[in-house]
RNA sequence: GGCGCUAUCGUCUAGGGGUUAGGACGUCAGAUUCUCAAUCUGGAGACCCGGGUUCGAUUCCCGGUAGCGCUACCA
């Protein structure tokens, strides 16, 4: 096989879909598979659709994902310019060519008649497609015409009956060349039409492997009509199925998080989505190897083990792999992506010292096999900053509060200690069950209620250093020591 | 409407002419823990329908059905 050569061509419309994101992921696994390129290429011809700006959030987001590229925008190659907004003298040059030569035409048309014969088509159950009328004007007058400043868009002639090539996830794929009208190559106001750019870059950028999604399936046979007139060899296509939301309609915007950003703001680790988005749709050789990293699947990866059905996205799936790849990493790398997130909630204030990312560790710690992604630790931490002995009286009810035998042996101990560390908690919590003979469940559950406000929650192990330590801390919303939420309780029992 | 793509547990998938149809997420139960969670163990759970081909089809072929896509001077 010659050298892989392949790309991803996103058009810059504001958002990456973790459909096109996959997209992508595919072509670099591919690409990094072979040590072969992946060419990054912007498809801006929609001027209409297409905002310069959203060009570096999207490679940010590319970035974020864990992707990287060989040649594009941002960093050129031998290939480029790699934005069709750039690109538009070889469009036109091409076209220019294919009409000397006959495999296109100007078609002067105006949109509103086309639609309209369009939509006559259609209520006549005809086949609303284009009926080649501005073939017939004889080449030298449609030369005059467009010089003229006519508006004139441009067409391919289709000329082929059958269109078969062998996609590489779907195989023999045919098509029958009546379906398909003379496509417009160049719109009247002179920019390329999709089907026209694709196949005139990939074909510069010696593209061996068009991997894309299949609603490009369709497209496939004008685009080979186009290679053939161009007298161009076609690259190979592989076509990946759709990604669906959990009612089997594609996946979109109103299916909640469907853009990387969003996942990055959920607190999903990109590795996480990685690991996820390739499990949809390919599978590890040995048909049960799920958690692979990066070096596992480019290893392994391969176009022939790709699915051909569209496939439910399954965030449920997604968290666990998330959780995975969280318990994964080192506690302070986990702190430190929590940051935003504290800072959101209110719970943290910038610039914060090593000790407050030390102790944040730690939180992080006791919190982590309760969250599926970051930006619900503040919430899972909630009882760490807020104390509320109100609650805590009422949970334990109010007799209990004030004249519960463990309670009433265990505060005094815990008040005594001028530090409290969890061996001595221990240590206390073993005299008072000795002196009441309650164990368990009953020695453990007043004291949590009462130190913490709830009847559920991380381990007292994890907590009580992370009281006592975060009460030294100049945090923007202070936490309580283990004694200061005693002292609290016992004034908020005797009220009632 | 036309054309195309697709069809294995709820979901992602492995597999393949004869299998106890495998794994994972989720779910249920048990174990464990001071609670919740996590963890461990166990359970339930699938070959879209109808015809062929065949000794035998979930697997191969055809048809149907359903879902999705394309049918643009969007990409």
């Amino acid at each position: 096989m010659q050298k892989v050569r392949v790309r991803f061509a996103p058009s810059p419309t504001g958002y990456v879909h973790v459909g096109n994101a996959r997209t992508a992921l595919f072509n670099w696994l591919f690409a990094r598979h072979h040590g072969g390129t992946l060419v990054l290429r912007i498809e801006d011809t929609d001027v209409e659709r297409s905002e310069q700006r959203y060009e570096d959030q999207l490679l940010e987001d590319l970035r974020w994902f864990g992707l990287d590229w060989d040649e594009g925008p941002d960093k050129g190659g031998p290939s480029g310019p790699y934005r069709q907004s750039e690109r538009q003298d070889l469009y036109r040059r091409y076209s220019m060519e294919l009409i000397e030569r006959g495999f296109a035409y100007y078609c002067f048309c105006s949109p509103e008649q086309l639609e309209q014969e369009r939509q006559e088509a259609l209520k006549a159950g005809r086949q609303p497609q284009y009926s080649g009328r501005c073939r017939k004007i004889a080449p030298e007058e449609a030369a005059r015409r467009a010089a003229s400043g006519e508006a004139a868009a441009i067409r391919l002639k289709i000329t082929e009956w059958n269109f078969r090539w062998n996609d590489l996830v779907h195989g023999e794929t045919t098509f029958s060349g009546e379906v398909i009208g003379d496509p417009i190559l160049v719109r009247s106001g002179g920019h390329p039409a999709y089907n026209f750019a694709v196949v005139v870059d990939d074909h510069l950028m010696q593209i061996t492997h068009v991997i894309r999604g299949d609603d490009h399936i369709s497209n496939t046979p004008r685009q080979v009509a186009l290679y053939h007139a161009l007298g161009w060899e076609p690259p190979e296509f592989a076509h990946l199925s759709t990604i669906l939301g959990p009612d089997r309609a594609r996946l979109s915007k109103r299916h909640g998080a469907t853009s990387l950003e969003s996942f990055r703001l959920l607190g999903i680790l990109p590795e996480a989505l990685r690991n996820y988005l390739t499990l949809l749709g390919w599978s590890a050789a040995d048909g049960k190897t799920e958690i692979l990293n990066d070096a596992e699947v480019i290893a392994q990866f391969s176009l022939d083990h790709i699915t051909k059905s569209p496939a439910v996205f399954d965030q449920e799936k997604l968290n666990w792999l998330n959780r995975h790849y969280l318990k994964q990493l080192p506690l302070k790398r986990v702190a430190e992506l929590s940051v935003p997130f504290f800072v959101e909630a209110g719970l943290l204030s910038e610039p914060y010292g090593p000790p407050v990312l030390g102790w944040l560790g730690l939180v992080v710690e006791a919190v982590l096999n309760k969250i599926d992604y970051l930006s619900q630790v503040p919430e899972a931490a909630r009882l760490i900053f807020e104390y509320d002995a109100e609650a805590a009286v009422s949970l334990l009810g109010g007799e209990e509060a004030r004249g519960s035998e463990v309670l009433l042996q265990v505060a005094p101990k815990i008040l005594a200690e001028p530090k409290l560390t969890y061996a001595r908690f221990r240590e206390i919590l073993k005299e008072v069950q000795k002196s009441t003979g309650k164990k368990g469940k009953d020695l453990f559950h007043p004291v949590r209620v009462a130190l913490t406000g709830a009847d559920s929650g991380p381990e007292l192990e994890k907590l009580i250093p992370i009281f006592e330590a975060g009460s030294e801390l100049d945090l923007a919303r202070p936490v309580l020591s283990a004694a200061a939420r005693l002292r609290s309780f016992a004034a908020a029992a005797r009220m009632t």
